[in-house]
DNA sequence: ATTAATTACGTAACTGATTACGCAAATATA
DNA sequence: TATATTTGCGTAATCAGTTACGTAATTAAT
């Protein structure tokens, strides 16, 4: 069978099949019971038969349906005389909506196709391995917790953080790791004079001095920057800094992997810690230091304008 | 949950809602990809990445949709550019449709999203008890062998027995003795002298001459006769007959039950065989003959005309 | 006490499927 | 070879739901 083969991309399809051919049976089996209901109103018919009028929004709400559904569905209903609608004493805008005595009589017949049709289901399923409620509830369950977009998107992460690959810098990185910066910086602040200095002679201020620079490279294309830069400063070893992403490789964990490599380069130096400054707009920034296990400190005094928090890393 | 409560009757509905939850995010799974397809495009969109070209209802059949269904998703896709049609060169009907450049290199790019969906569903599915695939398959072939709505015929039955009782004949149900009988033959043939006869005088002609009756009840109403007569035969020793079942109560079973207990009867008196007469336009009746294990013989002489069937018991 | 925001719900338009129907091409039959 | 039947597929209408939007009634805020 054919949606065996193509496997989960085609889940939602197939579950409309078996619905389109179960509410086909379910016609046949009204008819059978001499009552003359849709299968489409029979959940608001069942909401109706066990109370004493309800409003078409708090119908909507039960059967998990949209209001004009409902509205339609009793709109139909009230002109077969199985339903009445009655607006509320105290509020004007509510339809109240309740079964006639000829909508009674139907509930009341109704009841051993209830039966019957539960009967009937249950020894199907009595002969079967995965219940099918059972597995609906799984599933909904699942996907309530994390819906399939979420999934699906940190499956796509995965994957691409495969192709990902964080290696030393080298000269001919030079340009990509200021245009990466330049990149960033430019979108949110502007280009500061300590920014120029570094940024065109990454080996003098940063390599020379005992400092480090990692690439990220997506399918062999430099797609990130980070470095840690030597600190001489009696409370603080090592600084996070220079970190850039481009906008194109943002998702897929790029960041992190950045991150983790200045850390653990720190950590095979034996540094105390590590030090970082940012800027508090930088949410997605802020974040994945957290993440990396950055706490926010008092600041140091620093040459940039846009840094407004202080983070520091403890070994 | 409302669906868990109404039961097994709302299974269609539920089906459907689940489906409709799964193919809004799959909308947003396929822009997620920069993939330009709308998800009901896919099932069409796979069996052509899968094939050089198939005709509109070639695919229709794999994908299990209408044709006209295809017909309007190859349209929609054939704007895009993502498809293209052409009429087959050996038989001028067929439209054959295949993927353009565009559509191929569309395919090589939703290879991803197949494996992270794939990843994605199957991650959740090895947390849940009942697989929901399996649970379909399951249900689809149970279905299959049998249709919801026989099950639910099937139950129905089951429970109108219960309320389906034999009892023996006795003069107050002279009238309904004589009408259940009248109205059957009218419907097919005409009375002829020995019903009457026999139907106006049970007693004389059936119970004093070693006969019996059983009157079927249904909701204590009097709803099918059947009798047992005593034969002076040197090979046969009773006959069924004057069995009759009000249409109204038609589907109960309640044929069967009065077959039933007459046979039981004549071997509770020791007979050697049941003999009865009938015609072969009454089909349902034979069926109902053959099932109590009655088979064809070849006949005798008899005094009804509409008689062109003959059937024994053995015991 | 106004004014603004929210709520209830009806109408209209859209969506993704279906069945019904009709026409033309191909195939079977007399 | 002419006619009847079957097949392929497009168009139209329908169905069961949706979202979008407008209006009136109620409630909250100034």
């Amino acid at each position: 069978m054919f949606y065996n083969q193509v496997g989960n991309v085609a889940l939602g399809s197939r579950l409309r099949m078996l619905s389109e051919k179960i509410t086909e049976d379910a016609k046949q089996i009204y008819s059978l019971y001499g009552v003359n209901l849709k299968p489409k109103w029979f959940p608001v018919f069942y909401v109706l038969s066990h109370s004493e009028g309800k409003s078409i929004t708090v119908i909507a709400n039960t059967i998990g349906h949209s209001h004009p559904s409902v509205s339609k569905i009793v709109r139909e209903m009230a002109k077969e005389g199985i339903v009445m609608e009655n607006s509320d004493k105290d509020d004007g805008r509510k339809n109240i909506v309740q079964l006639t005595e000829k909508g009674k009589e139907i509930a009341v017949k109704i009841e051993d196709q209830y039966l019957d049709v539960n009967l009937a289901v249950e020894e199907a399923l009595a002969q079967t391995q995965n219940n099918i409620w059972k597995a609906l509830d799984e599933f909904e369950f699942l996907l309530d917790r994390k819906s399939l977009l979420k999934r699906v998107q940190d499956q796509k992460k995965i994957r691409e953080m495969k192709n990902v690959s964080i290696i030393p810098y080298e000269n001919k990185y030079i340009t990509d790791f200021k245009q990466l910066n330049k990149d960033w910086i430019t979108k949110y602040f502007k280009l500061e004079g300590a920014d120029n200095k570094v940024l065109d002679h990454p080996k003098e201020y940063i390599l020379d001095k005992g400092g480090y620079i990692f690439v990220a490279l997506y399918k062999e294309e430099p797609v990130g920057v980070c470095a840690l830069l030597k600190m001489e400063h009696p409370d603080y070893d090592y600084e996070l800094g220079k970190m850039a992403v481009s906008d194109k490789a943002k998702g897929k964990g790029i960041g992190w992997l950045l991150g983790k490599a200045v850390v653990d380069k720190a950590k095979s130096l034996n540094a105390r810690n590590v030090y970082l400054e940012s800027n508090t707009k930088l949410i997605p920034a802020i974040t994945l230091y957290h993440k990396l296990g950055f706490k926010k400190v008092a600041g140091q005094p620093t040459p940039y304008e846009r840094c407004n928090i202080h983070m520091e890393l403890k070994f």
